[in-house]
RNA sequence: GGCCCGGUGGUCAAGCGGCUAAGACACCGCCCUUUCACGGCGGUAACACGGGUUCGAUUCCCGUCCGGGUCACCA
């Protein structure tokens, strides 16, 4: 067999070698210890948060190296591909603070252009490079055509159909498949010359020589020492298309685009062997690998399952519209991302995340689980920290998109609203009222005439004495009064009642009084904020001025 | 089924041969308190199982079990 001749067959097209193209593609000139990664999506959807893991991860090591973080888009499946997903993917991770320094990325008209000089950064428009290498395989034998349709394929692989898994011999099934692909490595170059002039499509195999019995040795930064079995498998490098496989792909770009250290899924693990090999048969350099433990969710039946598209809280826009701000994900996912995350954090609490020494050592080997609660307590710290006026931007700005009725409220009094947000908040120990932005309207609503309404019932008293600590109330209430003197007030009306005005003295003796100040106090914020629970009655008061305070409580009287 | 990865409380997790087995979230109780929120204090709750190795195993080795992943001209 004439490898030079088969190979020119095949690709009469390619005329550059691989030293061309290496020429073109230069090593980068980065110091010691910096690192380049790379974010790789396919354009088939959204970003999930099973890809923002490792996308965040790829991001800390260039940036905190002095590094390159670049995108480049794997759109080599032209059938998954969906029209605008690529966009979308950039726009998504660009507000978790994901930000590319080369690749792939948007123009300032939002268009996708390329930056940088290791280009270009789609792959499908990097066909010739592939095809280069892959005639360069051929002609060292260790790639060949295969001229075996996708159906034929699929008759030998049955054994893969997901529903007869269960009931197939995999051994004996898997084993007849090998047999009859390894069959097909034998050809003459008539029969291939045969198929070419005939027009059939093929696709270009690795001629693995590994030996399943034996082990491959390897190193993960995060998973540690693996051993893998040799891989035996003659894997698709270019499809019938002239477009790589992912797996061919991979090895190509990352060693063109200088890639230090490859960051992805743990699923990728299993093909591995694969890598190793191909990087041999290329005589690349290979990277530094890290396997990132999945994100997992609990399925019906209370097992863990990897967290996939269409599962609740996958797709990264939902938090957008739940209201949760991106800093929060941002600080929850390095919560599971580095286990001394939240111990840093603690002792720098006003710092940035981008600030934590993000430590690959420190990262978890097993898959997690996705938990709101946590998630709720990061972004509820969070936003306790901000001032009102960060508070009212963000609100706006959610508002705005889904809630403008809301947003229209809150910017017709911009001074109230910050007056409002700013209740309890600033200090060491400020309120946690809010956890999403969507929270804002049900705590915050009952200050506009717009939202309130009563909501919560009064207690269990008779209506009688409800309306007359309202009275006695309107009677007395001067929005002039310090705090104390206007608790004072309610006090007297508590003991002028038979309610006791002192917690302790009720505690002790309840069966001496009707009920206590709680009680009266309660009447009257329920009058006023239309709820049971509220911030502190008198700064309400302050707030919503004596005008609406009197209305509020005499329209609650007379409704009794 | 083969191959691979994993297995400390409900969740995230410290631990890296000797500890009463941290901490955070959640949950419960108490305190503070006119409600709520905040805060303080306390509590329930874990090394999957069985063999080794060792003076001594959560920690090292093997097996079992359980969970996950993967076995495409998808990534």
């Amino acid at each position: 067999m004439d490898h030079n001749m088969l190979a020119e067959m095949l690709f009469p097209h390619i005329q550059d070698t691989p030293a061309d193209i290496e020429a073109r593609y230069p090593a980068r000139k980065l110091a010691e210890g910096a690192k380049v990664t790379r974010f790789a999506p396919s354009p088939t959807g959204f970003v999930h948060f099973g890809g923002l893991f490792p996308s965040t991860v790829a991001e800390r090591l260039p940036h905190q190296s002095g590094g390159v973080f670049y995108l480049r888009i794997e759109d080599t499946d032209a059938k998954r591909e969906v029209e605008g997903a690529a966009e979308g993917l950039i726009k998504t991770l660009a507000t978790y603070g994901i930000r590319f320094d080369e690749g792939a990325i948007l123009d300032e008209e939002g268009k996708i252009s390329d930056k940088g000089d290791y280009g270009p950064y789609k792959q499908s428009m990097r066909g010739p490079i592939y095809q280069t290498y892959a005639k360069q395989l051929v002609r060292e034998g260790k790639a060949y055509p295969c001229f075996t349709t996708e159906e034929e394929l699929d008759e030998l692989q049955q054994v893969n159909k997901k529903e007869e898994i269960k009931n197939t011999d995999w051994q004996v099934e898997a084993e007849k498949r090998r047999e009859e692909m390894l069959a097909r490595r034998q050809f003459t170059m008539e029969e291939v010359k045969a198929h070419l002039d005939a027009g059939h499509p093929f696709v270009i195999r690795i001629l693995a020589e590994g030996d399943a019995e034996k082990k491959v040795k390897f190193t993960d930064l995060v998973k540690g020492a693996l051993e893998f079995p040799e891989n035996d498998e003659d894997f698709v490098l270019l499809k019938s298309d002239g477009i790589p496989t992912y797996h061919f792909a991979h090895a190509v770009d990352d060693h063109l685009m200088g890639t230090t250290h490859v960051i992805r899924g743990e699923e990728w693990l299993p093909s591995l062997p694969k890598h190793v090999q191909l990087f041999s048969y290329l005589g690349f350099k290979l990277p530094k690998y890290m396997h990132i433990a999945q994100i997992m969710r609990l399925d019906e039946n209370g097992n863990k399952k990897k967290l996939s598209k269409r599962d609740m809280g996958a797709n990264m826009d939902d938090y957008t519209r739940m209201g949760y701000s991106p800093e929060a994900v941002c600080e929850y996912v390095m919560t599971l991302l580095n286990s001394n995350y939240e111990e840093w954090h603690a002792k720098n609490i006003d710092k940035p995340y981008t600030d934590f020494p993000f430590n690959i050592k420190k990262m978890s080997v097993s898959g997690c689980l996705f938990d709101f609660n946590k998630l709720d307590d990061v972004s509820k710290n969070i936003l306790s920290r901000m001032t009102a006026e960060q508070v009212y931007e963000k609100l706006v700005a959610w508002a705005t998109l889904f809630d403008p009725d809301f947003a229209k409220v809150l910017t017709a009094d911009r001074e109230k609203a910050l007056t409002i947000l700013s209740i309890g908040r600033g200090g060491k120990k400020p309120r946690k009222d809010l956890c999403t932005w969507a929270d804002a309207k049900p705590y915050m609503g009952f200050f506009y005439d717009e939202y309130f309404e009563i909501v919560d019932p009064y207690a269990d008293f008779d209506r009688e004495t409800i309306a007359l600590v309202m009275k006695k109330f309107l009677e007395t209430y001067d929005p002039k009064d310090e705090m104390s003197a206007w608790f004072d007030k309610i006090k007297a009306i508590a003991s002028e009642l038979g309610f006791a005005a002192d917690m302790k003295a009720y505690k002790q003796n309840p069966t001496a009084y009707r009920g206590n100040v709680a009680d009266v106090s309660s009447f009257i914020r329920v009058a006023v904020t239309g709820k049971q629970n509220a911030p502190d009655l008198y700064t309400v008061m302050q707030i919503l001025g004596e005008e609406t305070t009197r209305a509020r409580v005499t329209k609650a009287m007379m409704a009794l």
